[in-house]
DNA sequence: TGCTACAAAATTGTATTCAAAAATCAACAC
DNA sequence: GTGTTGATTTTTGAATACAATTTTGTAGCA
């Protein structure tokens, strides 16, 4: 019987929009800074306020929005001074996940990790830039995934959500690029020796260097967001 | 006028509710395990069951309370594998803390710390072990809070609210006791040097020596807590 | 034209209601 | 005594209604 219900998760309407609104966020739907409208939301999607108002203040909570008080809610914005703020905090997320990965990783993940690796670097090769973001963070999951630790997942997760704020399309320097690549170069051959020391050192740099871009981004375009979320590296 | 609204902040009632719903979890009023009687509470607090459930999906979020769809919530409980999977992370964000800290420090933050240092040394000594964690919590709130990264302070706050889950009068061995004490014997030192990096390491050294304690905890008493959470050290 | 005051409209926060699901209870069969 | 079934009650999720607050539009005045 509890086994029965274990195998038919239910899901509740107030989660499904949380996903969705994540989503409209995310694609660009709704930009930084747009208000919230409830009741022409509820229209659109065809549902009563309170699943809705209940999937705002879990967004609330989560930072992706801003609840004003009697005025609504409003997408958030990210300043560079929010970067320099969660930054170190994801560097610090990222670095653990870094070392559980090299602690767990599978013969079969890294093989996956690998062959994901080589098809980044095809795109770096061939100067495509938004294939490389694709598959880029698809290795970041990866990595993540191998960690094997879902409050670090949930928490990363979480901040990396905020940072796609951040969005733009981001037009690297071909230095920086290059500096990318040389980087996660480094992150496999850690994760071959499963050298977790190095490779959580290796992502800290990464992620680190990765800030820079994203403060110039913000500094260039802030406001002025233009389609999806794209991934930085 | 936008700075009218800024020096009012409003407060709404769901956002009272969080705070007064953690409140009752923290203090034992609402143990691991326990069922959260909507329209019960709702009758006892006065008011109506929508802020209560939008209450309810924050903290659901937020991982304090299980929400099972269409059987309510539920106070989350911890087990060992919970614990295991939340303090590295828990260290990962206090050794952060431990860099920030000594990167911000002020003089007058660090004679606060050392003064309640001694205090805590005193309830040591005396062996008076409730206030000695009373103080105790006060000084990793004061490195938290030298840190000046409200992130890391969110996130951290927020894994500590769900160890605080594990809710019992911990009696402390006089050996770890007098580890701890070392352990912040050696947080004073590397504050007063600004030393980040030996205090980073001291923080996580501390809290995986902790871990050990929480466990224990749990396993000698699971789903059977006594009274107002304690903190451990 | 710009400012102020007021009214109307729109939006938000909370309360209440309704429908569906879960829990409980009672009766019956083995 | 145990297990099953059906009825009843309770609880939950979502929709709707109502009150309060905010926003917008209009009129009057300098």
């Amino acid at each position: 019987m509890n086994q029965i219900s274990e195998i038919a998760p239910r899901t509740t309407l107030h989660e499904e929009l949380v996903g969705r609104l994540r989503d409209m966020i995310f694609s660009g739907e709704l930009k930084g800074g747009d208000r919230v409208p409830e009741q022409k939301l509820c229209d659109m999607l065809g549902i009563s306020r309170t699943p809705l108002r209940e999937a705002l203040k879990v967004l609330g909570n989560e930072g992706l929005l801003e609840l004003l008080p009697n005025r609504g809610a409003r997408v958030a914005t990210l300043s560079e001074a929010d970067i320099d703020e969660i930054f170190p905090v994801m560097g610090a997320l990222e670095a653990l996940s870094g070392e559980l990965a090299c602690a767990r990783l599978t013969d079969a993940e890294f093989a996956e990790i690998r062959a994901l690796h080589y098809q980044m670097a095809l795109h770096h090769t061939r100067g495509e830039l938004a294939d490389y973001f694709r598959v880029n963070q698809q290795i970041h999951e990866c990595i993540l995934k191998a960690a094997a630790n879902p409050t670090l997942e949930a928490q990363y997760t979480s901040l990396a959500g905020r940072i796609r704020l951040a969005r733009f399309r981001a037009n690297m320097t071909d230095k920086r690029w290059d500096q990318a690549m040389r980087e996660h170069e480094e992150m496999l051959c850690a994760l071959e020796a499963r050298d977790g020391k190095r490779l959580s050192e290796v992502l800290s740099r990464h992620l680190e260097n990765k800030r820079e871009t994203v403060k110039q981004a913000i500094r260039e375009g802030a406001g002025e967001a233009h389609g999806p979320a794209v991934a930085y590296d």
